[in-house]
DNA sequence: TTTCGAAAGTTATAGAATAACGTCTCTCCA
DNA sequence: TGGAGAGACGTTATTCTATAACTTTCGAAA
C-alpha cells in the first residue's frame, strides 16, 4: 500500500518539469506543435494534482498573464492536449487534470479526495478489463470508460 | 451473452408502469413523498432507455404538460429522484435516466451506446469490489463511484 | 382556525462549452 | 520574391447546465 505522491508533501515543481518535458518530447515525436499557449495551459493544469476547470485557467491566463484569453482560447488548448494524451477531463468535476502517463493510450481511473481535491490517477489494466469483459457479456463493446472515484485519499483519511 | 431489455424492441410501456409503481411502493415504504410532479418528472425520466437532459424534462412540463416550469422546478424534482434512488445521473453526458434496481443501494455501471444513446444499467459487484480494491491499494477510502463506458450496444454493432 | 413546514413558483445569475467569423503568421512552392 | 493555403489564435455571441434567493401555495397537525 504505496501513498501515491500526490497527496503527499513533495517537490511539486519537479512534477511540473516532467511534464512539461516529457510534453514537449512527446510533441517532437509526434509532429504535434505543443505552442505556447498549449504549454502555459498544460503548466497551468499540473500547477497542482487538484483537477481545474477551464475558467480558472482563463482567469490566470487573462488576469496573471495579460493575455487576452477568452473560453475558445482555453478550450481549443484543452482540446490539443486532451487529444494529445496529455491532460484528462474528469466528467464528474467538469475539469482537467495532467496526465501521469503520457504516451501510453489509456484510459485512467480516477480517485477524487472529496476533503482536498486531490485526484489520483490510477492505471489498472484489471479494472479496464474487467469493465470490458462486463460490457461484453451483454454484448456491448467498450471503446472508451470513464471511472472517477471519490472518497477520501490516504492523508486526509489520517487527518480524520 | 443475454443482450440487455434496453436495445431490443420490448414492450417499453411495461418498463415505465414498473418503474412508477416500485417508486410508489418505495416512496411509500420509506415516507418519502412522490408528488404529482416528482412522479411525472419520473415518467418523463423513463419515457426511454436513453439518459434524459434536465432542460428536455423542462421543455415537455412546460410545452407539453402546460406546467409553468423554470430550471428549479426540474432540478428540485430530479433531487428528489436521485436521493430516493429512483434516477442516475449519468456524469458524461449531463443527463439522468432511471434506476433498474430502485431500493437497493448500489451505483450502477452504465454503458452507453454512441450510435443509439441508449443507457443500459449494469450491477456487477465484482467491477465495484475491483476499484474500491485498487483505492484501498493506495490508502484511499472509496466512497462513490462512476462508472460510464462508451460503446456500441449489441444492437447497433449488429446493425454495422 | 391557526400555524408550520414542505413543495413548488419566480426571478436572477452563475458556470461550462461551443458556434461562427476574422486576423495573423508561418511554410511551401511557383 | 511573393502569393496561396493551413493552422493557431482572437473576438463576439450564444447555447446549455445548474444554482441562489426569495415568494407563494397548500395540506396536515396542533
Ligand atoms: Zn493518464
Ligand atoms: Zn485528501
Ligand atoms: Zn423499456
Ligand atoms: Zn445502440
Amino acid at each position: 500500500m504505496k501513498t501515491p505522491l500526490a497527496c503527499l508533501p513533495h517537490d511539486h515543481s519537479h512534477c511540473v518539469h516532467t511534464a512539461l518535458a516529457d510534453a514537449e518530447a512527446l510533441c517532437e515525436r509526434q509532429g504535434a506543435r505543443l505552442t505556447a499557449l498549449r504549454k502555459r495551459v498544460l503548466e497551468l493544469v499540473w500547477q497542482s494534482h487538484k483537477p481545474l476547470g477551464a475558467y480558472d485557467i482563463l482567469g490566470v491566463l487573462s488576469e496573471t498573464d495579460g493575455r487576452r484569453a477568452a473560453p475558445p482560447t482555453v478550450y481549443r488548448a484543452l482540446d490539443f492536449l486532451l487529444e494529445n494524451g496529455l491532460v484528462h477531463r474528469i466528467a464528474s468535476l467538469n475539469a482537467f487534470v495532467g496526465c501521469n502517463h503520457p504516451g501510453d493510450v489509456h484510459q485512467g481511473q480516477f480517485l477524487i479526495c472529496r476533503s482536498c481535491h486531490t485526484a489520483i490517477e490510477l492505471q489498472q489494466p484489471a479494472i479496464g478489463a474487467a469493465i470490458s469483459a462486463a460490457a461484453e457479456g451483454v454484448g456491448f463493446s467498450a471503446e472508451g470508460q470513464t471511472v472517477e472515484v471519490v472518497g477520501l485519499c490516504a492523508s486526509c483519511r489520517e487527518a480524520a
